[in-house]
DNA sequence: TAGTGGTCTAGACCACTGC
DNA sequence: CAGTGGTCTAGACCACTAA
Protein backbone atom coordinates (compact mmCIF):
# COMPACT_ATOMS: atom_id res chain seq x y z
CA UNK A 1 0.00 0.00 0.00
CA UNK A 2 1.18 2.78 -0.83
CA UNK A 3 0.12 6.84 -0.11
CA UNK A 4 -1.05 8.45 -3.02
CA UNK A 5 0.62 11.47 -3.82
CA UNK A 6 -1.21 13.81 -6.30
CA UNK A 7 0.35 16.02 -8.69
CA UNK A 8 -0.63 19.35 -8.43
CA UNK A 9 -2.62 20.57 -10.38
CA UNK A 10 -0.36 22.54 -13.20
CA UNK A 11 1.74 19.19 -13.02
CA UNK A 12 -1.25 17.03 -14.47
CA UNK A 13 -2.45 19.30 -16.88
CA UNK A 14 1.13 19.59 -18.38
CA UNK A 15 1.48 16.48 -18.30
CA UNK A 16 -2.51 15.92 -20.33
CA UNK A 17 -1.22 18.60 -22.70
CA UNK A 18 2.20 16.94 -23.36
CA UNK A 19 0.41 13.84 -23.98
CA UNK A 20 -2.18 15.18 -26.64
CA UNK A 21 0.87 16.86 -28.60
CA UNK A 22 2.90 14.22 -28.65
CA UNK A 23 0.14 12.08 -29.63
CA UNK A 24 -0.22 14.37 -32.25
CA UNK A 25 -3.56 15.55 -31.18
CA UNK A 26 -2.35 19.11 -32.03
CA UNK A 27 -0.47 19.23 -35.55
CA UNK A 28 3.36 21.13 -35.61
CA UNK A 29 2.47 24.70 -36.11
CA UNK A 30 -0.75 25.04 -34.59
CA UNK A 31 -1.84 26.51 -31.99
CA UNK A 32 -3.09 25.47 -28.39
CA UNK A 33 -6.17 26.33 -26.87
CA UNK A 34 -6.07 29.91 -25.16
CA UNK A 35 -5.49 29.81 -21.69
CA UNK A 36 -8.81 31.40 -20.61
CA UNK A 37 -10.41 28.47 -22.82
CA UNK A 38 -8.33 25.96 -21.12
CA UNK A 39 -8.93 27.39 -17.65
CA UNK A 40 -12.49 27.16 -18.25
CA UNK A 41 -12.21 23.72 -19.68
CA UNK A 42 -10.65 22.29 -17.20
CA UNK A 43 -12.14 24.06 -14.38
CA UNK A 44 -8.74 25.68 -12.77
CA UNK A 45 -7.87 29.28 -12.77
CA UNK A 46 -5.83 30.71 -15.67
CA UNK A 47 -3.11 31.56 -13.38
CA UNK A 48 -2.92 27.37 -13.22
CA UNK A 49 -2.91 26.99 -17.30
CA UNK A 50 0.16 29.44 -17.65
CA UNK A 51 2.17 27.57 -14.87
CA UNK A 52 1.51 24.13 -17.06
CA UNK A 53 2.45 25.82 -20.58
CA UNK A 54 5.34 27.38 -18.89
CA UNK A 55 6.61 23.40 -18.40
CA UNK A 56 6.02 22.58 -21.58
CA UNK A 57 7.90 25.73 -23.00
CA UNK A 58 11.28 25.27 -20.60
CA UNK A 59 11.23 21.61 -22.71
CA UNK A 60 11.08 23.46 -26.08
CA UNK A 61 7.45 21.64 -26.44
CA UNK A 62 5.90 24.43 -27.21
CA UNK A 63 6.68 28.57 -27.72
CA UNK A 64 4.32 31.35 -27.22
CA UNK A 65 4.13 34.01 -30.01
CA UNK A 66 3.01 37.03 -27.59
CA UNK A 67 -0.32 37.92 -28.53
CA UNK A 68 -1.53 35.48 -30.91
CA UNK A 69 -1.04 32.11 -29.02
CA UNK A 70 0.60 28.87 -27.90
CA UNK A 71 2.63 26.96 -30.94
CA UNK A 72 3.67 23.78 -31.07
CA UNK A 73 6.91 23.19 -31.82
CA UNK A 74 7.54 22.50 -35.50
CA UNK A 75 10.98 20.90 -35.88
CA UNK A 76 12.57 16.90 -35.02
CA UNK A 77 15.66 16.08 -33.02
CA UNK A 78 18.32 17.52 -34.97
CA UNK A 79 21.58 15.00 -34.88
CA UNK A 80 24.86 15.99 -34.40
CA UNK A 81 27.54 13.56 -35.37
CA UNK A 82 31.06 15.09 -34.23
CA UNK A 83 33.17 12.20 -34.67
CA UNK A 84 32.22 11.59 -38.42
CA UNK A 85 32.03 15.47 -39.70
CA UNK A 86 34.58 15.47 -41.47
CA UNK A 87 33.60 12.23 -43.22
CA UNK A 88 30.07 13.67 -43.64
CA UNK A 89 31.62 17.09 -44.75
CA UNK A 90 33.93 14.94 -47.63
CA UNK A 91 30.96 12.88 -48.39
CA UNK A 92 28.42 15.74 -48.73
CA UNK A 93 30.90 18.17 -50.72
CA UNK A 94 30.41 22.09 -50.39
CA UNK A 95 27.32 21.24 -48.32
CA UNK A 96 28.83 20.24 -45.16
CA UNK A 97 27.61 18.00 -42.08
CA UNK A 98 24.99 20.49 -41.09
CA UNK A 99 23.38 21.07 -43.89
CA UNK A 100 23.28 16.66 -44.92
CA UNK A 101 21.56 16.34 -41.61
CA UNK A 102 19.24 18.66 -41.72
CA UNK A 103 18.34 17.45 -45.86
CA UNK A 104 18.58 14.07 -43.80
CA UNK A 105 15.23 15.59 -42.53
CA UNK A 106 13.68 16.79 -45.10
CA UNK A 107 14.82 20.63 -44.08
CA UNK A 108 15.39 23.66 -45.58
CA UNK A 109 18.59 24.96 -44.14
CA UNK A 110 20.40 28.85 -43.96
CA UNK A 111 23.31 29.90 -42.44
CA UNK A 112 24.76 33.59 -41.77
CA UNK A 113 28.46 34.24 -41.37
CA UNK A 114 30.09 37.18 -39.97
CA UNK A 115 33.81 37.06 -40.23
CA UNK A 116 36.12 39.70 -38.03
CA UNK A 117 39.70 39.95 -36.50
CA UNK A 118 38.82 40.43 -32.76
CA UNK A 119 40.91 40.26 -29.33
CA UNK A 120 40.52 36.82 -27.93
CA UNK A 121 39.23 36.63 -24.53
CA UNK A 122 41.64 35.24 -21.72
CA UNK A 123 40.79 31.38 -22.23
CA UNK A 124 40.81 31.16 -25.73
CA UNK A 125 44.17 32.92 -25.92
CA UNK A 126 45.67 30.57 -23.37
CA UNK A 127 44.42 27.99 -25.98
CA UNK A 128 46.04 29.61 -28.93
CA UNK A 129 48.65 30.65 -27.09
CA UNK A 130 48.75 34.10 -27.79
CA UNK A 131 48.61 37.21 -25.46
CA UNK A 132 45.13 38.26 -23.98
CA UNK A 133 43.38 41.02 -26.09
CA UNK A 134 45.95 40.00 -29.63
CA UNK A 135 43.20 39.39 -32.29
CA UNK A 136 42.39 36.48 -33.65
CA UNK A 137 40.31 35.30 -36.87
CA UNK A 138 36.54 35.12 -35.64
CA UNK A 139 33.94 33.35 -37.54
CA UNK A 140 30.83 33.59 -36.20
CA UNK A 141 27.65 31.40 -37.71
CA UNK A 142 24.00 31.24 -37.07
CA UNK A 143 22.53 28.45 -38.68
CA UNK A 144 19.03 28.17 -39.02
CA UNK A 145 16.79 24.81 -40.08
CA UNK A 146 13.16 25.96 -42.08
CA UNK A 147 13.74 29.67 -40.33
CA UNK A 148 14.14 28.63 -36.95
CA UNK A 149 17.60 29.15 -35.49
CA UNK A 150 19.43 26.38 -34.40
CA UNK A 151 22.73 26.82 -33.46
CA UNK A 152 25.51 29.81 -32.73
CA UNK A 153 29.11 28.97 -33.59
CA UNK A 154 32.34 30.96 -33.08
CA UNK A 155 35.30 29.98 -34.30
CA UNK A 156 38.55 31.51 -33.40
CA UNK A 157 41.78 30.68 -35.64
CA UNK A 158 45.20 32.42 -35.18
CA UNK A 159 45.89 35.38 -37.67
CA UNK A 160 49.48 33.82 -38.66
CA UNK A 161 47.82 30.56 -39.95
CA UNK A 162 44.28 32.10 -41.44
CA UNK A 163 45.03 35.50 -41.97
CA UNK A 164 44.36 36.16 -45.80
CA UNK A 165 43.85 33.00 -46.67
CA UNK A 166 40.26 31.54 -47.71
CA UNK A 167 39.60 31.16 -44.21
CA UNK A 168 38.98 34.38 -44.13
CA UNK A 169 36.18 34.40 -46.77
CA UNK A 170 32.67 33.42 -46.29
CA UNK A 171 32.59 30.57 -48.34
CA UNK A 172 36.13 28.00 -46.92
CA UNK A 173 35.17 25.76 -50.14
CA UNK A 174 35.15 22.55 -50.27
CA UNK A 175 35.79 20.55 -47.03
CA UNK A 176 35.43 23.61 -45.18
CA UNK A 177 37.68 25.19 -42.49
CA UNK A 178 39.09 21.92 -41.77
CA UNK A 179 40.23 21.03 -45.30
CA UNK A 180 41.72 24.39 -45.73
CA UNK A 181 44.05 23.74 -42.46
CA UNK A 182 45.18 20.92 -44.34
CA UNK A 183 45.97 22.60 -47.24
CA UNK A 184 48.05 25.32 -44.87
CA UNK A 185 49.79 22.51 -43.41
CA UNK A 186 47.87 22.26 -39.95
CA UNK A 187 45.55 19.62 -40.94
CA UNK A 188 43.79 18.30 -37.70
CA UNK A 189 45.16 15.43 -35.84
CA UNK A 190 42.95 15.46 -33.12
CA UNK A 191 40.02 16.66 -31.70
CA UNK A 192 38.57 17.53 -28.33
CA UNK A 193 35.14 18.85 -27.29
CA UNK A 194 33.92 19.58 -23.12
CA UNK A 195 30.19 19.99 -23.04
CA UNK A 196 28.20 21.68 -20.56
CA UNK A 197 24.26 22.51 -20.02
CA UNK A 198 23.34 26.32 -18.93
CA UNK A 199 20.56 28.57 -19.21
CA UNK A 200 21.27 31.01 -22.27
CA UNK A 201 22.95 33.82 -22.02
CA UNK A 202 21.04 37.10 -23.41
CA UNK A 203 22.54 36.82 -26.71
CA UNK A 204 21.87 33.18 -26.88
CA UNK A 205 18.42 34.00 -25.94
CA UNK A 206 17.45 36.60 -28.88
CA UNK A 207 19.00 34.66 -31.32
CA UNK A 208 17.97 31.07 -31.03
CA UNK A 209 14.43 32.86 -29.38
CA UNK A 210 15.09 30.88 -26.33
CA UNK A 211 13.26 31.09 -23.06
CA UNK A 212 15.86 31.39 -20.28
CA UNK A 213 13.95 28.09 -18.59
CA UNK A 214 15.12 26.27 -21.72
CA UNK A 215 18.78 24.95 -21.94
CA UNK A 216 21.60 25.36 -24.11
CA UNK A 217 24.21 22.90 -24.79
CA UNK A 218 27.54 24.88 -24.85
CA UNK A 219 30.42 22.82 -26.68
CA UNK A 220 34.18 24.07 -26.81
CA UNK A 221 35.74 22.02 -29.83
CA UNK A 222 39.66 22.32 -29.89
CA UNK A 223 41.21 21.16 -33.07
CA UNK A 224 45.07 20.39 -32.41
CA UNK A 225 47.55 19.60 -35.61
CA UNK A 226 50.15 16.98 -35.90
CA UNK A 227 52.64 18.76 -33.00
CA UNK A 228 50.10 19.35 -30.12
CA UNK A 229 49.26 22.89 -31.76
CA UNK A 230 45.92 24.21 -31.16
CA UNK A 231 44.42 25.79 -34.17
CA UNK A 232 41.37 26.26 -33.77
CA UNK A 233 38.67 26.77 -31.25
CA UNK A 234 35.62 26.66 -31.94
CA UNK A 235 32.18 27.71 -28.96
CA UNK A 236 28.76 26.03 -30.18
CA UNK A 237 25.31 26.57 -29.11
CA UNK A 238 22.70 24.93 -28.98
CA UNK A 239 19.00 24.73 -28.07
CA UNK A 240 19.06 21.82 -25.64
CA UNK A 241 15.46 20.65 -26.48
CA UNK A 242 16.16 20.65 -30.08
CA UNK A 243 19.91 18.58 -29.92
CA UNK A 244 21.07 14.93 -29.67
CA UNK A 245 25.14 14.73 -29.96
CA UNK A 246 26.67 11.46 -30.90
CA UNK A 247 30.11 10.62 -30.45
CA UNK A 248 32.52 7.93 -31.49
CA UNK A 249 35.95 6.99 -30.94
CA UNK A 250 38.71 4.01 -30.33
CA UNK A 251 39.46 2.19 -27.54
CA UNK A 252 43.24 2.81 -26.81
CA UNK B 1 18.98 54.67 -28.23
CA UNK B 2 17.45 51.67 -27.26
CA UNK B 3 14.46 51.14 -25.11
CA UNK B 4 15.12 49.85 -21.46
CA UNK B 5 13.12 46.45 -21.08
CA UNK B 6 12.70 46.46 -17.74
CA UNK B 7 12.92 42.64 -16.22
CA UNK B 8 10.15 41.06 -14.69
CA UNK B 9 10.70 41.58 -10.39
CA UNK B 10 11.17 37.53 -10.00
CA UNK B 11 14.25 37.72 -12.73
CA UNK B 12 15.68 40.88 -11.01
CA UNK B 13 15.28 39.17 -7.49
CA UNK B 14 17.09 36.02 -9.43
CA UNK B 15 19.91 37.72 -10.82
CA UNK B 16 20.46 39.09 -7.65
CA UNK B 17 20.36 36.03 -5.52
CA UNK B 18 22.79 34.65 -8.26
CA UNK B 19 25.38 36.78 -7.93
CA UNK B 20 25.18 36.68 -4.28
CA UNK B 21 25.74 33.11 -4.30
CA UNK B 22 28.11 33.39 -7.07
CA UNK B 23 30.15 35.74 -5.07
CA UNK B 24 30.03 33.64 -1.83
CA UNK B 25 27.80 35.47 0.49
CA UNK B 26 25.88 32.13 1.32
CA UNK B 27 28.26 29.74 2.04
CA UNK B 28 27.60 26.26 0.25
CA UNK B 29 24.78 23.91 2.46
CA UNK B 30 23.69 27.59 4.24
CA UNK B 31 20.33 28.63 3.97
CA UNK B 32 19.00 31.69 2.06
CA UNK B 33 16.98 33.58 4.10
CA UNK B 34 13.06 32.77 3.93
CA UNK B 35 11.04 33.65 1.21
CA UNK B 36 8.84 35.75 3.67
CA UNK B 37 11.64 37.68 5.04
CA UNK B 38 12.99 38.19 1.17
CA UNK B 39 9.78 39.31 0.54
CA UNK B 40 10.03 42.05 3.46
CA UNK B 41 13.36 43.38 2.26
CA UNK B 42 12.50 43.97 -1.24
CA UNK B 43 8.63 44.91 -0.97
CA UNK B 44 7.22 42.17 -3.25
CA UNK B 45 5.04 39.41 -2.42
CA UNK B 46 6.43 36.32 -1.30
CA UNK B 47 4.81 34.74 -4.46
CA UNK B 48 7.23 36.60 -6.42
CA UNK B 49 10.25 35.35 -4.29
CA UNK B 50 9.16 31.93 -4.50
CA UNK B 51 9.08 32.17 -8.38
CA UNK B 52 12.52 33.98 -8.08
CA UNK B 53 13.89 30.75 -6.06
CA UNK B 54 12.06 28.10 -8.82
CA UNK B 55 14.05 29.95 -11.39
CA UNK B 56 17.73 28.87 -9.28
CA UNK B 57 16.68 25.64 -8.40
CA UNK B 58 16.53 25.09 -11.76
CA UNK B 59 19.92 26.12 -12.70
CA UNK B 60 20.59 23.48 -9.71
CA UNK B 61 22.31 26.65 -7.11
CA UNK B 62 19.88 25.76 -4.28
CA UNK B 63 17.95 22.93 -3.44
CA UNK B 64 14.75 23.63 -1.00
CA UNK B 65 14.24 21.04 1.91
CA UNK B 66 10.43 21.01 2.77
CA UNK B 67 9.85 22.87 6.42
CA UNK B 68 13.56 24.02 6.53
CA UNK B 69 14.76 26.67 4.24
CA UNK B 70 16.29 26.92 1.17
CA UNK B 71 20.04 25.49 0.91
CA UNK B 72 22.59 26.48 -1.27
CA UNK B 73 24.67 23.90 -3.73
CA UNK B 74 27.45 22.23 -2.09
CA UNK B 75 29.10 20.31 -5.02
CA UNK B 76 31.48 21.39 -7.57
CA UNK B 77 31.40 20.73 -11.34
CA UNK B 78 32.27 17.19 -12.05
CA UNK B 79 33.82 16.07 -15.15
CA UNK B 80 33.59 13.05 -17.14
CA UNK B 81 36.04 12.76 -19.19
CA UNK B 82 34.85 9.76 -21.48
CA UNK B 83 37.38 9.42 -24.13
CA UNK B 84 39.84 8.64 -21.30
CA UNK B 85 37.92 6.32 -18.99
CA UNK B 86 40.32 3.01 -19.47
CA UNK B 87 43.47 5.23 -18.99
CA UNK B 88 42.35 6.91 -15.85
CA UNK B 89 40.94 3.36 -14.54
CA UNK B 90 44.26 1.84 -15.08
CA UNK B 91 46.20 4.21 -13.46
CA UNK B 92 43.75 4.83 -10.88
CA UNK B 93 43.72 0.77 -9.84
CA UNK B 94 40.48 -0.97 -8.48
CA UNK B 95 39.03 2.37 -7.91
CA UNK B 96 37.76 3.25 -11.44
CA UNK B 97 37.23 6.83 -13.22
CA UNK B 98 34.66 7.98 -10.66
CA UNK B 99 36.20 7.57 -8.05
CA UNK B 100 39.82 9.41 -9.40
CA UNK B 101 37.72 11.99 -10.26
CA UNK B 102 35.94 12.70 -7.10
CA UNK B 103 39.15 12.49 -4.99
CA UNK B 104 40.65 15.22 -7.62
CA UNK B 105 37.64 17.31 -6.29
CA UNK B 106 38.32 16.31 -2.50
CA UNK B 107 34.92 14.52 -2.58
CA UNK B 108 33.99 11.49 -0.13
CA UNK B 109 32.70 8.84 -2.61
CA UNK B 110 29.98 5.81 -2.46
CA UNK B 111 28.29 3.92 -5.11
CA UNK B 112 25.45 0.66 -4.68
CA UNK B 113 25.29 -1.60 -7.13
CA UNK B 114 22.82 -4.23 -7.89
CA UNK B 115 23.02 -7.28 -10.21
CA UNK B 116 19.92 -9.08 -11.80
CA UNK B 117 19.09 -10.83 -14.99
CA UNK B 118 16.29 -8.86 -16.78
CA UNK B 119 14.97 -8.74 -19.72
CA UNK B 120 15.70 -6.48 -22.03
CA UNK B 121 13.88 -3.50 -23.73
CA UNK B 122 13.18 -3.56 -27.00
CA UNK B 123 16.21 -1.15 -28.39
CA UNK B 124 18.49 -2.37 -25.73
CA UNK B 125 18.04 -6.38 -27.33
CA UNK B 126 17.86 -5.19 -30.87
CA UNK B 127 21.28 -3.28 -30.28
CA UNK B 128 22.74 -6.83 -28.07
CA UNK B 129 21.20 -8.97 -31.02
CA UNK B 130 18.88 -11.01 -29.17
CA UNK B 131 15.17 -11.18 -28.98
CA UNK B 132 12.84 -8.79 -27.30
CA UNK B 133 12.06 -10.01 -23.80
CA UNK B 134 14.92 -11.80 -23.31
CA UNK B 135 16.98 -11.65 -20.37
CA UNK B 136 20.40 -9.91 -20.04
CA UNK B 137 22.57 -9.41 -17.42
CA UNK B 138 21.88 -6.06 -15.76
CA UNK B 139 24.08 -3.85 -13.64
CA UNK B 140 22.19 -0.82 -11.90
CA UNK B 141 24.73 1.44 -10.32
CA UNK B 142 23.85 4.35 -8.01
CA UNK B 143 26.77 7.43 -6.98
CA UNK B 144 27.32 9.75 -4.81
CA UNK B 145 29.37 12.58 -4.34
CA UNK B 146 29.58 13.62 -0.34
CA UNK B 147 26.49 11.78 0.26
CA UNK B 148 25.02 13.85 -2.83
CA UNK B 149 24.00 11.15 -5.57
CA UNK B 150 25.43 12.34 -8.76
CA UNK B 151 24.83 9.69 -11.50
CA UNK B 152 22.66 6.58 -12.48
CA UNK B 153 23.82 3.94 -14.33
CA UNK B 154 22.33 0.82 -15.97
CA UNK B 155 24.65 -1.47 -17.45
CA UNK B 156 23.52 -4.30 -19.95
CA UNK B 157 25.47 -7.12 -21.04
CA UNK B 158 24.89 -10.56 -22.85
CA UNK B 159 24.07 -13.42 -21.03
CA UNK B 160 26.45 -15.34 -22.70
CA UNK B 161 29.06 -13.37 -22.49
CA UNK B 162 28.67 -12.34 -18.75
CA UNK B 163 26.64 -15.09 -16.84
CA UNK B 164 28.81 -16.80 -14.08
CA UNK B 165 31.89 -14.45 -14.78
CA UNK B 166 33.03 -11.75 -12.54
CA UNK B 167 31.07 -9.59 -14.34
CA UNK B 168 27.71 -10.58 -12.24
CA UNK B 169 29.73 -10.36 -9.44
CA UNK B 170 29.02 -6.56 -7.51
CA UNK B 171 33.08 -6.38 -7.75
CA UNK B 172 34.44 -6.52 -11.35
CA UNK B 173 37.93 -6.35 -10.09
CA UNK B 174 40.74 -4.15 -11.45
CA UNK B 175 40.20 -2.38 -14.95
CA UNK B 176 36.66 -2.84 -13.82
CA UNK B 177 33.93 -3.99 -16.60
CA UNK B 178 36.14 -3.56 -19.72
CA UNK B 179 39.00 -5.56 -18.66
CA UNK B 180 37.01 -8.10 -17.84
CA UNK B 181 35.25 -8.06 -21.26
CA UNK B 182 38.99 -8.16 -22.41
CA UNK B 183 39.94 -11.59 -20.37
CA UNK B 184 36.93 -13.13 -22.34
CA UNK B 185 37.86 -12.23 -25.63
CA UNK B 186 35.47 -9.50 -26.34
CA UNK B 187 37.91 -6.43 -25.53
CA UNK B 188 35.88 -3.08 -26.33
CA UNK B 189 37.65 -1.84 -29.65
CA UNK B 190 35.47 1.26 -30.33
CA UNK B 191 32.69 3.13 -27.92
CA UNK B 192 29.82 5.13 -29.33
CA UNK B 193 28.21 7.60 -26.96
CA UNK B 194 24.48 9.68 -27.50
CA UNK B 195 23.78 12.36 -25.25
CA UNK B 196 20.42 14.22 -24.58
CA UNK B 197 18.78 16.38 -22.57
CA UNK B 198 15.70 16.05 -20.83
CA UNK B 199 13.39 16.23 -17.96
CA UNK B 200 14.30 13.63 -15.12
CA UNK B 201 11.39 11.01 -14.86
CA UNK B 202 9.85 9.44 -12.06
CA UNK B 203 12.56 7.03 -11.01
CA UNK B 204 15.20 9.33 -11.74
CA UNK B 205 13.53 12.56 -10.43
CA UNK B 206 13.54 10.19 -7.12
CA UNK B 207 16.93 8.71 -6.88
CA UNK B 208 18.85 11.48 -8.04
CA UNK B 209 16.63 14.37 -5.76
CA UNK B 210 15.88 16.45 -8.43
CA UNK B 211 13.15 19.04 -9.45
CA UNK B 212 11.17 18.38 -12.30
CA UNK B 213 12.00 21.96 -13.78
CA UNK B 214 16.24 20.54 -13.68
CA UNK B 215 17.53 19.03 -16.67
CA UNK B 216 19.14 15.15 -16.57
CA UNK B 217 22.16 14.37 -19.30
CA UNK B 218 21.17 11.27 -20.30
CA UNK B 219 24.08 9.06 -22.49
CA UNK B 220 23.59 5.96 -24.23
CA UNK B 221 27.25 4.51 -24.14
CA UNK B 222 27.71 1.15 -26.57
CA UNK B 223 31.19 -0.44 -26.67
CA UNK B 224 31.38 -2.93 -29.96
CA UNK B 225 34.22 -5.58 -29.85
CA UNK B 226 36.76 -5.95 -32.40
CA UNK B 227 34.41 -8.30 -34.42
CA UNK B 228 31.84 -5.10 -34.40
CA UNK B 229 29.62 -6.98 -31.89
CA UNK B 230 27.70 -5.19 -29.45
CA UNK B 231 29.39 -6.28 -25.83
CA UNK B 232 27.82 -3.23 -23.74
CA UNK B 233 24.91 -1.25 -23.55
CA UNK B 234 25.08 1.50 -21.01
CA UNK B 235 22.27 3.49 -20.18
CA UNK B 236 23.60 6.89 -17.73
CA UNK B 237 21.55 9.80 -16.08
CA UNK B 238 23.59 12.58 -14.95
CA UNK B 239 22.08 16.42 -13.21
CA UNK B 240 22.75 18.56 -15.93
CA UNK B 241 23.64 21.07 -13.74
CA UNK B 242 26.30 19.12 -11.59
CA UNK B 243 28.48 17.86 -14.84
CA UNK B 244 30.56 18.91 -17.61
CA UNK B 245 31.47 16.17 -20.05
CA UNK B 246 34.59 16.07 -22.03
CA UNK B 247 35.64 13.89 -25.28
CA UNK B 248 38.77 13.54 -27.21
CA UNK B 249 39.18 11.29 -30.63
CA UNK B 250 41.80 11.70 -33.37
CA UNK B 251 41.27 12.76 -36.61
CA UNK B 252 39.91 10.32 -39.55
C1' DT C 1 3.46 25.47 17.88
C1' DA C 2 5.85 28.46 14.90
C1' DG C 3 8.22 28.60 10.77
C1' DT C 4 9.30 26.81 6.16
C1' DG C 5 8.11 26.40 1.24
C1' DG C 6 4.07 24.59 -2.35
C1' DT C 7 -0.07 25.58 -4.46
C1' DC C 8 -4.45 27.43 -5.65
C1' DT C 9 -8.06 31.08 -6.56
C1' DA C 10 -9.16 35.89 -7.46
C1' DG C 11 -8.68 40.35 -9.47
C1' DA C 12 -5.98 43.41 -11.83
C1' DC C 13 -3.04 45.74 -15.26
C1' DC C 14 0.23 45.40 -18.96
C1' DA C 15 2.26 44.69 -23.93
C1' DC C 16 1.48 42.70 -27.95
C1' DT C 17 -1.25 40.85 -32.15
C1' DG C 18 -4.61 41.02 -35.74
C1' DC C 19 -8.94 42.57 -37.35
C1' DC D 1 -10.85 46.94 -30.13
C1' DA D 2 -11.00 42.20 -28.57
C1' DG D 3 -8.06 38.48 -27.66
C1' DT D 4 -3.57 36.67 -26.38
C1' DG D 5 -0.15 35.61 -22.81
C1' DG D 6 3.06 37.95 -18.73
C1' DT D 7 3.19 39.56 -14.29
C1' DC D 8 2.04 41.26 -9.80
C1' DT D 9 -0.51 41.60 -5.31
C1' DA D 10 -3.59 39.48 -1.95
C1' DG D 11 -5.42 35.93 0.90
C1' DA D 12 -5.72 31.32 1.89
C1' DC D 13 -4.71 26.48 3.01
C1' DC D 14 -1.59 22.67 2.90
C1' DA D 15 2.54 19.43 4.24
C1' DC D 16 6.57 19.29 6.34
C1' DT D 17 10.38 20.40 10.00
C1' DA D 18 12.21 21.56 14.37
C1' DA D 19 11.79 22.66 18.99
Amino acid sequence: MTIETPQPRYRQLADLLRDAIERGQYAPGSALESESEMATRYGVDRRTVNRAVLTLRAEGLVRVERGRGTIVRELPLIRRDAANRQRIREEAGARGAFQAEMERLGLVTRSDVEIAELPAPADIAALLAIDAGTSALTRRRQMYASNVPVQLATSWLPLDIAAGTQLAEADTGPGGTYSRLADLGHAPATFAETVRVRPPNDNEARLLRMDTEQRVIAIRRIARDGTGRVVEVNDIALPAHQWELAYEWPAE
